[in-house]
RNA sequence: GCGCCCGUAGCUCAGUUGGACAGAGCAGCGGCCUUCUAAGCCGCAGGCCGGGGGUUCGAAUCCUCCCGGGCGCGCCA
């Protein structure tokens, strides 16, 4: 049983031998300052005016009807909080819990294996992956993970957008390319995609076609385009295989278009009167719903806007089963946002099926300052190199270790030299040194067969109680980090855990300390356990040495 | 100008639905390797939580105004 449960079931009880009725959630919370107990409650505080009594002395009859209770060693009232302190039997279950559950541990079925859809990266298959997709890309999977955790079917996608002026602007600059590498001096469009990874493929083309395409014809762009869009999505699965991410479906714009989504629901929108025309494009009455504009819908060259197609998509999305969908998505989206939603929401689907996980951008310090990376300039640092240089665990983590709301400072020549203070090596060394004493143990003949059956009751000192506390924590990390869309509360868990931990390694022995030893040994396996289970959600590695 | 996000130690950031004297890592200063890996541990120092008002028994947290930074603002995606 959970320590938080054992308070609140008994503060319950309390209460309702006092005659006094239980709220719907009694509050159990981790005090900052150990002298406050292991678990608090402020239960007197919200009760005190029903029942006409100050919480102090609400609080104070409180703590005598539970200082006997067998779970707590002791229950104390101090300025109307409720204290209480764990006896040695509840916290020796904690350890066993976490042994018996093993790599379920902190996992739940609260999503009952319901469908849901995690929508991210989705780049415009116009350049390799920057160092900011791979913010999205390791917030999305580790997202992903994180809500398969809580017991969701989770489908990771991938949104291909291979139409539009884009697409159309790549295979122009790759045409420029292309006669370039045929000695003709045709410029790059001012437009156009700058980087010099289209240069490559120039050549490439001017060698398999020779001047099969002088000019710059319809023709000319069907064929490159093709070529180009096959060319980009080979390169950015290739920088999402460097970082680990695998997605589990890919849906490109042309299917949506072929299928007649895009059609239909402009038609089912027009339906509703929410569509009209105005200078020759088709716009989506938004304004009368509160939004700040109305976005054009059908562009007066006929051609439908990326909020035309996204709201098909999701509808699409909804068809397919999904209970709920998150797209993640960069700051820059968020009035677009609020039209997809509105457009979902004229064509009925309910206001809980879509959710978006917005995240700030990722700022490079650099010695020129801050500069902000753009593709179609051809100024941004390739993610495959960063993942490459830094490897995959101390990028992705990096990635995710921020507050998605918040910016992510990213200083490149710290994060190259970080083997002395990196948070990554900090944590998978107290993994290793877990390891490193079960490895031992197990040599010397220490290791009990089952460590479930082991006599937990040695473990008293306040570093043990304190890892006990901790490892107690972890589902409700996993928790608030799947419904908050958090997963830096993974990294600050993992930072706090491994902190306990080392400390209490350098200061006490585990081997030949005759019956502590079993009981610490089923300490550091547990503490192992969690650690690479958070390692796992997290997407890295969990190495036995360093 | 309008909308959204952010402003906490020198730096990078945490801070649970408002709660008990504000936390971590790094940088700085001083210690610790004959014993399960010193990629570690221990100690010291460091803050009007951007600023003013308000709500509350209680505010870094909620409301309001101001200052500073980021992103976006009808046919790019």
């Amino acid at each position: 049983m959970r320590l938080e449960a054992h308070v609140r079931g008994s503060i319950e009880e309390a209460l309702e031998r006092m005659g006094v009725p239980a709220p719907h959630e009694v509050p159990v919370e981790r005090p900052q300052r150990s002298e406050h107990g292991d678990l608090t409650s402020r239960i007197a505080f919200p009760l005190a005016r029903s029942v006409r009594r100050s919480p102090q002395e609400l609080a104070r009859q409180l703590a005598e009807q539970l200082d006997g209770e067998t779970p707590f060693s002791e229950v104390s009232a101090v300025d109307g909080f409720l204290n209480f302190r764990m006896a040695p039997i509840p916290l020796g279950e904690v350890v066993r819990g976490v042994i018996i559950d093993g790599e379920s541990y902190g996992s739940s079925d609260e999503g009952a294996g319901r469908p849901l859809q995690i929508e991210f990266v989705s780049s415009n298959p116009t350049g390799p992956l920057t160092v900011g997709h791979g913010r999205q890309a390791a917030l999305g999977d580790v997202l992903a993970e994180l809500l398969a955790q809580r017991g969701w079917h989770v489908t990771r996608e991938y949104y291909m957008n291979d139409e539009g002026h884009q697409i159309v602007m790549l295979a122009r600059s790759l045409w420029a390319r292309y006669r370039q590498a045929l000695g003709d001096a045709v410029p790059v469009p001012e437009d156009g995609y700058q980087g010099d990874y289209l240069a490559a493929l120039g050549e490439e083309l001017a060698q398999q076609w020779g001047d099969r395409y002088p000019t710059w014809t319809t023709e000319a762009e069907g064929e490159i385009r093709v070529f180009a869009v096959e060319r980009m999505m080979a390169v950015i699965r290739e920088d999402l295989q460097a970082m680990g991410v695998a997605f589990d479906v890919w849906t490109r714009e042309g299917d949506l278009h072929r299928r007649g989504l895009v059609a239909e629901t402009l038609e089912a929108l027009a339906d509703r009167g929410a569509v009209y025309e105005r200078e020759g494009a088709r716009w989506l009455e938004a304004t009368a719903h509160g939004l700040s504009r109305d976005p054009v819908l059908i562009k007066s060259d006929g051609t439908p806007t990326y909020i035309m197609v996204d709201i098909a998509y999701h509808m699409d999305k909804f068809r397919r089963g999904f209970e709920r969908v998150i797209d993640v998505q960069g700051a820059d989206h968020v009035d677009t946002q609020r039209q997809v939603k509105l457009g979902l929401k004229l064509l009925d689907v309910p206001d809980t099926f879509l959710d978006y996980c917005i995240h700030q951008f990722v700022t490079l310090k650099g010695a020129e300052g801050v500069q902000r990376m753009s593709t179609r300039a051809g100024r941004f640092l390739r993610l495959s190199d960063l993942v490459e240089e830094l490897g995959r665990d101390v990028f992705r983590y990096f990635m995710v270790m921020r507050k998605p709301s918040s910016h992510l400072n990213f200083d490149y020549a710290l994060a190259k030299d970080t083997s002395m203070e990196n948070p990554v090596y900090y944590i998978q060394y107290a993994h290793t040194r877990v390891a490193s004493v079960l490895r031992e143990a197990q040599r010397t003949g220490e290791l009990p067969a089952s460590l479930v059956e082991v006599d937990l009751s040695p473990l008293t000192d306040e570093a043990e109680r304190a890892l006990i506390l901790e490892l107690d924590r972890f589902p409700e990390v996993l928790a608030s980090a799947a419904h908050g869309y958090a997963p830096h509360l993974v990294c600050e868990y993992l930072e706090d855990l491994a902190g306990l931990f080392h400390p209490y390694y350098s200061r006490v022995r585990v081997l030949g300390q005759g019956a502590a030893t079993p009981a610490r040994l089923a300490l550091l396996a547990s503490v192992g356990l969690v650690l690479r289970r958070g390692l796992t959600v997290l997407g890295l590695s969990t190495p036995e040495e360093m």
